[in-house]
DNA sequence: CTGAAAGCGCTAACAC
DNA sequence: GTGTTAGCGCTTTCAG
């Protein structure tokens, strides 16, 4: 029976070897069979495990990456967080959690104490960092990717979406569908993700001799989305279709569309959405949207990060994934269209 | 311009004072109004802050909370990881994320890397632990709170709601409602939350003369729940109400009511969750449940684990927090039913 | 109140 | 291969 923690010192005494000997046992550094053995047989008797801290001062790897998030209710989020955290893990990391609600002292304060914890990288979802901060995360040597933004100059390595092209396919996809009056309900208008859609979309109309009725920032926020529903629905001549800035914020156009408005979906008001998530395949929202591939994004932002922990002087990337747009029930499907 | 990583030692030189003295300034220890200012200046010139690391192993407290999560697609684990963490943030711990999928293996895995780290506590949302797993922990001195989850006799403090008395308010709407063939696709057997809601349910029925028509495992999982809606419904008397055992299930049995089956939710079948995530309240679903009030679970989860860790010796708690019936949509409303 | 000195538990040269 | 010897950056006695 094991009474307490007990240190390499005491598994050297056990096994009769020196505490550099357990060291490199556990480190996987050289060591004879024989002195393996001894020395895992000891530390089993005493449920040894060795110090990650104490490790991680020495090697100044401490195999924890810093995660900076700012909403989790937007379940695009969850499971990001989710691939993440398990294919980190898989590679020997671990992911230390900061919630960032949107606003640049959270954000400062979280990045310091992210390096103070001396993690070997920091990844952001959905929030911007000053040059300030940038500077700051240079000096301590952290490498930084950007999860889902893109931010030009900032230095940092940052993994998206293809978000113009995205915004370009729906615009492509409510034309052909006979749509006259399309309105915008956009992302953000802070986030380059919010803007680049916007920007492909409006793109993509004027390629087809349209233009928007009108262009509401929807902020990602359920509330605002209901409330430039309404705004959209109220005006003389209300909108025939509706790109939503991404699904989260979708749902919600939907749910005010249907409930509070006593409109159909899509035969009254065509709605698309941006991302993707789980929630969208299901029966009650049936959303066209473009997918955001989780997956491969997580990827490219795992491969990224510790490719740049490994060799610091490797240039920063943007990376940009592109995603089909899949089509449901949520918009009218114009006549013979097959891709 | 600050160049690189600095340590107390830089500051110390450039202030003109010891290097202990610059420990004490920032550990908040006795200092004069002189030196403190002094020491101040000097980190600020030099951009030092203190490697929590290395503080961690000489003090012996990390700041670190393990987390421990079985799966986030259903959203009352994000949700709660969020609450959590923001909660912990302001207290100056940080969470460190492990993903286990439900699985023995893994859950070892992964508690054994926390003690690694030197956690000062852990934390499972819906995650067993083996009495072995417990007794490691016991040996390593880091408190234990299972969250959302009952573990008789496993000698961790928990914090659930009052999942029995949630199966009894159900079964005594359902039973007001007038249903006479009431089914029940459960919670996971294999997890307290499942077992609890269950028995309340069954007992409660039970004080009315009634017993559900059916019980099938939903396991938590949202496939296994909409094959439990066909098996019922293909029952030559199938159920004309349905308690899920939570809402993530709740979900998905409503999409195969309504799109597969083409039924009406509640005219044909009364639906009832569990857990009242935001996305119950949505229009879309408009989900009868019992609220878990995640806020004060949080509380008392934080509350808990931090007592535990400033005194060891403090006895385990189970705390269990009740939580209402919240009336929507989804289920027939009794006659005169005003609570 | 302040500096000197002794480690926390471990890894990384360095000789043998 | 293996033991010996230095530290990593900090907190914490212990004198003064």
């Amino acid at each position: 029976m094991i009474k307490s923690k007990s240190t390499s010192l005491d598994v050297a005494r056990l096994a009769g070897v020196s505490q550099s000997a357990v060291s490199r046992v556990f480190s996987g550094a050289s060591a004879s069979k024989a002195t393996a053995t001894k020395v895992r047989k000891a530390a089993d008797a005493l449920g040894y495990r060795p110090n990650s801290l104490a490790r991680a001062m020495i090697t100044g790897k401490s195999r924890i990456i810093g995660l900076v998030v700012a909403y989790l209710d937007n379940q695009f989020y969850p499971i990001a967080l989710e691939r993440l955290s398990n294919a980190l893990q898989a590679q020997g990391y671990h992911i230390l959690v900061f919630m960032a609600a949107n606003g640049e002292d959270t954000v400062i304060k979280v990045v310091e104490e992210l390096i103070d914890y001396q993690v070997d990288g920091i990844i952001t979802a959905s929030v911007a960092m000053s040059s300030n901060l940038t500077q700051r995360c240079a000096v301590a040597g952290i490498p930084v990717v950007m999860f889902n933004r893109g931010q030009d100059g900032s230095g940092h390595s940052s993994i998206t979406s293809a978000n113009v092209e995205g915004g370009r396919k729906i615009a492509d996809f409510l034309v052909a569908g006979g749509h006259k009056r399309i309105a915008h309900i956009a992302g953000w208008e802070g986030s380059s993700t919010g803007r680049d859609r916007r920007r492909g979309f409006i793109d993509g109309l004027a390629d087809h001799d349209q233009r928007p009725i009108a262009v509401i920032d929807g902020m990602f926020d359920r509330d605002a989305a209901c409330k430039a529903t309404r705004a959209l629905m109220a005006r003389p001549v209300p909108p025939d279709a509706i790109f939503v800035g991404n699904d989260h914020m979708a749902f919600a156009v939907m749910d005010t569309l249907r409930q509070e408005l006593e409109l159909r979906v899509p035969q009254d008001v065509s709605v698309i959405g941006y991302d993707d998530v789980p929630l969208a395949a299901w029966a009650a929202y049936d959303l066209t949207t473009v997918r955001q591939p989780v997956n491969r994004m997580v990827e490219a932002t795992i491969e990224t990060i510790l490719a740049k922990i490994v060799d610091p002087a490797r240039p920063t990337q943007k990376i940009e994934i592109d995603g089909p747009l899949i089509v449901r029930g949520s918009a009218r499907i114009p006549k013979g269209w097959t891709q």
